[in-house]
DNA sequence: CTTGACCTTCAAGTTGCCTTGAAGGTGTAG
DNA sequence: CTACACCTTCAAGGCAACTTGAAGGTCAAG
């Protein structure tokens, strides 16, 4: 048979949660979800991604990690994120305010990072010093 | 209780809630995971807070905003930023290490800003045209 | 001394975001 | 044909972070 071209393949959703980094019932949740859904299915029921996914996949998690809920990231993609071709001023104004949102984010996170730059700042300064070993938990589970 | 809680005054929960924008349940929540206690209580049991508490509450809520746990908040707190004292080796690295989560939430926010700012120009761009009038939710219950 | 806005504790309920388990079909290698 | 690692659906379970409700105590104002 003619060799299958690299792009544009389909992937099955073992592939594309190997690659996104995230497992496969956390996929079939965003399926039922409305948040990603298989670009088809094998004659056999199996859901088939093309490459796109795993990008928008790896969105999702950003936006995720910043604080968005799944709801926001719903609304968001269904904008057309990147190549947008829905353009409304109801759509301009939503766009607006989340960026608004964003910013609110920039500084919030911005706080923190100061706050955590004054601590290691004042860690390092005072070195030798402290005689108490403070027991320290090993930074319980990482993201949500 | 006293109207007018000037210079380093107690204040109620009930102030402090109002000042911080969060709820008095919540407050109590805290106090009971360890994450912000009242400095005393009053003879009749009040939890009286002092005005550092407002603060410690905006670093509290910038931090979830942008996606870290009250499990991690808590173990920052426990290091005393702002005005850290402790600080041994063990220390240090935990501080780095969240540090370097900081900027990893920090190129998030900026691929998310940088999608909604792609798109948000996109729209701007092909005015006039979008025919299709999408309905738009009014976006989700904020804050997780 | 009563009213009404505060405060208290304790317990149960809710929402978001998955995770885990059961029971079974699919596809390729040996 | 038999393993074996995939895939399927459906249902239940779990954890974080609150929220809500019940039952009652406190206190300055009228």
């Amino acid at each position: 048979m003619t060799s299958k071209p690299q792009t544009d393949q389909l992937m099955t959703i073992g592939q594309v949660a190997q690659a996104a980094g995230v497992t496969t019932p956390t996929l079939r949740y965003y399926e039922e979800e409305g948040i990603l859904s298989p670009t088809t299915r094998s004659r056999a029921g199996y859901r088939l991604y093309d490459a796109q996914a795993v990008e928008q996949l790896q969105f999702i998690r950003s936006a995720q990690a910043v604080g968005f809920t799944l709801d926001d990231i719903r609304t968001l993609l269904s904008l057309d994120i990147g190549n947008a071709k829905s353009c409304q001023a109801e759509v301009q104004g939503l766009l607006t305010q989340r960026l608004g949102e964003v910013n609110q984010k920039m500084k919030d996170l911005k706080r923190v990072q100061a706050a955590l730059g004054r601590a290691l700042d004042q860690c390092r300064r005072s070195n030798g010093e402290c005689a108490v070993i403070k027991k320290i938990r090993p930074a319980g589970k990482r993201r949500r």
